[in-house]
DNA sequence: TCTTTACGCAACTTTTTAGTTGCATATTAA
DNA sequence: TTAATATGCAACTAAAAAGTTGCGTAAAGA
């Protein structure tokens, strides 16, 4: 229903995911849905509902043991974001070309 | 009420604001929203919102000429977008790490 | 075995987002 | 001056997202 770009994008476009996404970036070893929960105010359930859209993105990953579910971070997907972006970093220094040729537009009108 | 950071992905997350963006991006001149939202399927007031969207994330900006409202492309904010997301490439190709921490969790466990 | 812990699932509410229609207004062209 | 064009604004609808409560269940610990 949605591509992969929108999903990843849509994934890292709430603070909430962005924080839960960093906290295991950062951490030193996987941790459960209940230890990423204690760090949040929402309840337990709100905090997996991020994460399972975190995990459709493919941003974070689970391995069970036994009753928990310990829960990493997978950075790589953010490659197809940066990759995304590389297009529009050779527009960055000289935006105002489209400036100039609005400038340009309104002379030829 | 949003910070800057949201604002920007949260413009970008979504398939037709980046179709507009980009749109506008490798336009040669400035384009009216009329002009824009003939390139899309939906009503102009449609389009006229997301180009809001872009306009408050700085991702465009518009220049009034008489009853026309020309659009441009200003890609400078993708910096910052581009900045977060460097701090996590440093974990592109080692994510794996995460994983093995995991296992060294539940060794210890 | 009994209790606690860690979770999933489903139903629900609230808020936000995406998109529409209708109408008013200013600018341009005939 | 009259008609067409480019736009904004407001009200509305529909759908998606964010978050909650409640409950059931399997695993772990006492």
């Amino acid at each position: 229903m949605q591509d992969n770009i929108t999903k990843l994008f849509k994934a890292i476009a709430d603070p909430t995911r962005r924080d839960i996404f960093h906290a295991l970036v950062i951490a030193t070893s996987a941790l459960s849905i209940t230890q990423i929960s204690n760090q949040f105010l929402m309840t337990r359930q709100g905090v997996t509902k991020h994460i399972k859209i975190l995990n459709d993105a493919g941003l974070v990953q689970m391995k069970e043991d036994g009753r928990n579910r310990f829960c990493f971070a997978d950075p790589k997907p953010l490659k197809e974001v940066n990759k995304w972006m590389q297009f529009y970093a050779q527009f960055w220094d000289d935006s105002l070309d489209n400036l100039d040729n609005y400038l340009k537009t309104k002379k030829d009108a």
